[in-house]
DNA sequence: GTACAATTTAAACGATTGATTGAAACGTTT
DNA sequence: AAACGTTTCAATCAATCGTTTAAATTGTAC
């Protein structure tokens, strides 16, 4: 039955939620309703409600469900790059390459696009349960990276390496945010569908702003 | 008469404007009401559409009165720094004050905080009109700031110079629009209210990206 | 085939949305 | 004080919102 379960269909649960992944990108999680979803999705109103119990809910379930993924591979190929130097200082590049990495080369494949784009909008969605729910999806994330730093650039405080830490995924999620907005402003000079292409640039730009002394 | 009109109570356009533009920070465009703006405000649910038309016309008033005079200063702080110059090179850190500077400072005043942080929202609102709203906004000082870029770090492609303004671009936005994030992150290490402090941080990394050599 | 659970369906609930109306209240000018 | 244009007011419009209900349908085990 498995290739039967792989030509077949997408279950409903999935349908809505790719369905509410596009529409939340496009229009933020206010502009988007629960029917435009099902609409679009090609399912009944009710099914909503029935697979998620709550707009809210079917929100988390729609974050969850693709954070969890770059979480995973962005804390083993921490591990590796900093198992790997056990003995000197871990490569500064090795550890940006970790974190953003996952992140922009997932938005190679359309459908993870859609949601880099949707992440972008979220860390700016400052609702009632959202500040929490992206507490719970990065803080982990934030944590292990800001020990890496730590290591890796010795001689910074720690209030320093937060701020560069917090302008890294600035400028990422920047970036995958809006990948039409460098298209629009390069005016086709660029080519936003190459990952590589995105990273070369985001990596010397990042690992030249972690390095940067700062001014005491 | 100027003693009075600056003590009386602000016009009802002004307080539909600041109450617009705290609720859009807080809950999004599409998360606020125009009841719920006049509610804040204190004015009748009519007034709202009797002086703006329509709840678009209104979000465009609130963000183009905030950006006009940012536009502004940072238009003139770039071109005094490219006079002063205009034998050698101009200086990467004065652009670079000219163009985080006045967006950074003005986040000072309570009031242009809340504008700071609607400002960082709607990088990522990707309704209707928005892009091209933004493109308005901000095509000019993107144009000017390229151009500039281009004088003061010779050796650089015209691509490479737009997604280095890019990335400055995206670590500024991220940081002004959640502020919380960093206090959050640090548990009180930071002070995000202290501007200058920002700036030190946010220039030091900046520059320093900005100047990154990237791999051909 | 029958019974039972899982799922989908159409219809409707009260609440809230952006927008509109015409009358009342306002400030100014004559 | 009378007349005028501007602004505010309460009331209401059709449309849409998230959610709920109960019946119809499907899938599965006996």
């Amino acid at each position: 039955m498995t290739l039967a379960d792989a030509l077949q269909e997408p279950t409903t649960q999935e349908k809505i939620l790719d369905a509410a992944e596009r529409l939340f990108a496009d229009n933020g999680f206010a502009g988007t309703s629960v029917r435009a979803i099902t609409a679009e999705a090609g399912v009944n109103l009710a099914s909503a409600h029935y697979h998620f119990g709550s707009k809210e809910a079917l929100i988390r379930m729609v974050l969850s469900r693709r954070v969890e993924p770059i979480t995973q591979e962005r804390l083993h190929l921490l591990e590796a790059c900093l198992k790997e130097a056990s003995a000197g200082l871990p490569s500064l590049e090795a550890i940006v390459e970790a974190f953003i990495g996952p992140a922009v080369r997932l938005s190679l494949d359309p459908q993870r696009a859609i949601f880099m784009r949707l992440m972008g909008r979220v860390h700016s969605e400052a609702g009632d349960f959202m500040p929490q729910l992206l507490h719970e999806l990065f803080s982990v994330t934030a944590k292990r990276f800001h020990q890496a730093l730590q290591v890796a650039l010795p001689g910074f405080t720690e209030e320093e390496l937060f701020w560069k830490l917090n302008f890294m995924v600035g400028a990422m999620a920047f970036t995958l945010a809006a990948p039409q907005a460098i298209e629009k402003v390069t005016r086709g000079h660029c080519d936003p569908a190459d990952a590589e292409t995105v990273l070369k640039h985001m990596k010397a730009f990042v690992t030249a702003g972690l390095r940067a002394e700062v001014a005491r």
